[in-house]
DNA sequence: CGTTGATGCTTCGAATTCGAAACAACTATG
DNA sequence: CATAGTTGTTTCGAATTCGAAGCATCAACG
């Protein structure tokens, strides 16, 4: 079990990983105050506002769709979303074809709400963070990363149990 | 209060923005199921054994170094600090020259156990991140995020609560 | 050396997060 | 259309996380 390649990670490589994380981790933390204190939302709350409000067709999506999207469990979306609707920031109704499926969408609230700590967002996100790239900076990142996404987005979706595989392993 | 520059990031930006949480997100749930699974370990704990075992002078840090470093709240920890030691991988000790401070350090045991789970590991951030990445991909990376990190770094040190400011402010 | 404020860490209670198990609706198969 | 397996979501209890408040020590200043 685990076979694993001996080959530890140059150093160049691991410096990278690290940066990722840390980077991620402190302008989230950072991000996080600020709409704390001028829009009393978490980041995950806020996450799944912009997904809605920016990036949806019909400012909806799926439960699922949304889980691998922010990227957390399932199970903590259902939370999250619960605290949205009792805030009035989105609604929940079931899907159109697939009475199972759970579709959330942003209110006018949401968006109100949404637009109203945007502005700041922006700034902070800016000083933090794009204020120490350089020019071309954000593109490059962009085209770094973007690949690396997809390829983490395809491999076993995150969020989701392998319950059993299909035909293969023991009885 | 919060003067906003209107200015909206251009999509650029907010894809960068965007790419580095999710890629970070990413690669941490990724991590961590190969932590839990062969190591037993969270990936904040993973991360202090890795700090201390891999990248601390003596295999110590005061715990304010590691809350920074690690990117969390002084007391989370605290709370982690105590599961480790518990479960002997780190030992706590007061500081040298302060008594108020405590210096943890990374056990035998806890070097080993670092030392089990980092091939899983590697090969996790092998697959997952790095196979996604062009030739001078890591580097390149590095180069763009080690001065946002240090920038980040030096903004207010995180974890701290700005008690009160020195001087101004209201009485 | 006493006072006042700053700093390092922990305690506290509340909120969030997770994975596993439970449910329910779908889908292929026979 | 009954059956068995799959998939979308929620429930559940346990573990983790947070910020604020609390404690103890340090440092500056008179």
């Amino acid at each position: 079990m685990a076979d694993h390649s001996e080959e530890p990670l140059d150093p160049e490589q691991l410096a990278a990983y690290f940066a990722v994380m840390e980077v991620a981790g402190l302008l989230r933390h950072g991000v996080e105050e600020q709409l704390r204190d001028e829009g009393d939302l978490s980041f995950v709350q806020f996450q799944l506002l912009a997904v809605l409000g920016l990036d949806s067709p019909a400012g909806s999506r799926s439960m699922t769709e949304l889980a691998d999207r922010i990227v957390f469990s399932r199970s903590g979306l259902t939370y999250q979303a619960g605290l949205l609707e009792k805030a009035g920031l989105v609604s929940r109704a079931p899907a159109a074809h697939d009475e199972r499926g759970v579709t959330v969408s942003i209110t006018a609230e949401g968006r109100e709400r949404l637009e109203r700590v945007l502005p700041g967002h922006v700034d902070v996100v800016r000083s933090l963070f794009l204020s120490a790239l350089p020019a071309q900076g954000s593109a490059a990142l962009t085209e770094l990363l973007a690949p690396v996404r997809d390829h983490m987005r395809s491999q076993p979706p995150r969020s989701r149990t392998p319950r059993r595989r299909r035909g293969s392993s023991r009885p």
